[in-house]
DNA sequence: TTGTAAGCGTTATCAA
DNA sequence: TTGATAACGCTTACAA
């Protein structure tokens, strides 16, 4: 029993009762049950062509050796290599405090831990190496598919995970339209395939027609934009400017386009009502607001495209002797306990990060299992009402 | 072209200029260069039994074909898996603001990308969980080692990854003890072996000898709260608590214990100098915080276990009408930018946590390369003084 | 319904 | 120095 290692006693101590600390093999469990390796693999894969009788002994047996499917075996014959991708291109010091990210990656998890695949992981300086990735990932056939994240507007990489045919699901959207009426859900429609015989079928479909499946779960940023700007309109707000992130990712293109048009919607003066740019980091986003509250007319509020940054704005404002929110008021998108610890608490937009990727990471499994690609959207964001802003002064 | 399904000829055409869309194998190469698959491999991976033209005639041709290893076949001919896993068990309300984890994960990358690793990530909900993530990988040979973050007082782990033999390096230490000075690197002088062979000698060295090797990156807790406390003690404080984190952490314990003892050794009263425990979360901050400045007597200085509650902390202060540093000093344990954000800037504990994720992922590299186990010290961190702490009142 | 055998891309053994 | 050849553990035609 057991035996089966290559060179002359490799095995150790052939001891019947104490099996060695050897991994169980489908072929351990075949010669125990007195069947063939195919019909174990069949009745473990849920596969016909095996009797239920044999099946549930089968199982018995391999519930009793404790057997696991080896993962690069499963990988080397054909199937999937159990992983999935994920790629953060950060500059180093970009990383500090970033909330979004570990809800995310929590959110990702729960999806797929019921699918035992697990989460490749890679934190790189910037796009070049994020691309360089997943070509290698894609060589070494390390990732099923890949989960990319902060997408641009300008954005190389769909294209490039389309020539590797490594199916994706892009967290956000490359789109910069704010017309989001217009083209709301246009592929839902085709999302109808629930359970694609989920085996080889979907797979082998997978693989063989599109160059790679990708989908998209966006966010309405146009419509948070909206809520948020009308709020501070409602108190009286006309002079408004929106403290944004790094230019090139589309989420920021879209929010300082969705700033310009519901700006022109209330009839706003484009001077009052504007962006300005930054790289999400503390420094400048304390650097900007440093520099809109020593003009000759500094804004009334304040929104700022992510909880650091307005934080920071909050303590520039208390060190030029501002009061928040008597002389301004500030938005934070984004909540995180930053928020809600800062005094005053900050008014923020509120979003279901976790859940944002749960369900990014079940498209990408639908897609691995032969679904049609789709463009879903995310659960709307909420403004969150703190004390951080008030009527205009 | 593109065939290579495997059905009849899965070899596809052999057209020789335009490459199929198929990942070149090791066969590929071997018949474009007119040798065999063993040659390839004895050449690709610097073994020798191949001469040096020939060498050099295969590395041209895979390089050619670009030609990358596949990680499943590699892992399944018994090397190793090239990934190495990290769990994270935390509640998922303790995810919010943490810094400290993206800085070193940003560290182990440095380490792993240069010897072609991958990072397994698993965020899950608690201790059960992590170990039952250990035996999953285990089982599906999914990792080639463990790094080990949050160890713990009483911890189940160690004992859990030498039954599975699987390498492991703990980041941060299991023991309490605060007698630094006595087990101080006691086993780096073992730590001799820079360059075991590197190839099958150590792997085997490495897979036969010990249950599993397991190496530990320690920081001296006890020496930062003594830098901490002095700091305290010199400005004048003799009324300092410590708002701890989780009770059952090791550093947690280590650093309660160290705060003891060097009250002990100035002369101070353990009921004046002393730590009250929470779950590191900004509300428990908040809490223990209010709690303190209640109290008929509250303390002249607070040290916070992490940032996230030092400025939860400066929020509470701010909003009882306690200036700080006047009325009430702080440090933060951990920098991030949240400590430079806030107003007044938080006075706090400087260490290199990029670097110490670095230095961990290059010890559990060494171990896989059959290196003995040892006990590495991190650099020390410092007292970085901002604007939060001044003599006491 | 079941068993046999080939193949996935490596590494490793052993003759030539 | 080379080149067959057999593992590794699993999936999957194809044959019984």
């Amino acid at each position: 029993m057991t035996t089966g290692t290559p060179t002359a006693n490799a095995d150790g101590p052939r001891l019947p009762t104490a099996p060695p600390r050897r991994r169980p093999t489908m072929k351990d469990i075949a010669e125990r049950a007195g069947v063939s390796p195919s019909a174990v693999s069949f009745a473990l894969n849920d596969r016909d062509g095996v009797s239920p009788a044999t099946r549930a002994r089968i199982r018995e047996v391999a519930e009793e050796l404790g057997w696991q499917p080896n993962s690069a075996a499963r990988a080397l014959s054909g199937e999937r290599s159990g992983c999935i991708g994920l790629v953060l291109a950060r500059p180093a010091h970009t990383l500090g405090v970033e909330s979004f990210f570990l809800q995310l990656v929590s959110g990702i998890q729960e999806a797929l831990s019921a699918h035992r695949t697990a989460l490749l992981f890679q934190v790189v300086e910037d796009l070049a190496a994020e691309c360089a990735t997943y070509r290698r990932w894609w060589a070494e056939r390390r990732v099923d598919g890949v989960l990319v994240v902060d997408p641009r507007t300008h954005d190389p990489r769909p294209a490039l995970l389309a020539s590797l045919a490594l199916p994706t699901v892009i967290i956000g959207d490359t789109r910069t339209s704010t017309t989001s009426e217009t083209d709301l859900e246009p592929a839902e429609t085709t999302a109808t395939a629930d359970e694609p015989s989920r085996t080889s079928a979907g797979a082998t479909a997978a693989s063989v027609s599109a160059p790679a499946p990708l989908s998209t779960i966006w966010a309405d940023d146009a419509a948070a934009m909206r809520s948020i700007i009308d709020h501070l309109y409602e108190l009286g707000h006309r002079h408004i400017v929106h403290i944004a992130g790094l230019p090139g990712l589309a989420h920021t293109d879209r929010r300082v386009a969705a700033l310009r048009a519901e700006a022109a919607r209330l009839g706003l003066d484009p001077a009052d009502v504007r962006s300005v740019s930054t790289d999400y980091s503390d420094e400048q986003g304390a650097e900007a607001t440093r520099r809109l509250l020593a003009a000759p007319r500094p804004p009334t509020a304040i929104v700022y495209d992510n909880d650091v940054m307005a934080v920071a704005g909050v303590a520039v404002a208390a060190g030029r002797g501002v009061p928040v929110p008597a002389a301004l008021s500030i938005v934070a998108w984004d909540d995180s306990p930053l928020c809600r610890v800062t005094h005053p608490r900050l008014t923020s937009l509120v979003r279901d990060t976790a859940g944002f990727g749960r369900l990014a990471a079940q498209e990408l499994l639908s897609l691995l299992d032969g679904a049609p690609t789709r463009r879903l959207q995310a659960e709307l964001p909420h403004l969150e009402l703190r004390d951080s802003t008030t009527h205009a002064p």
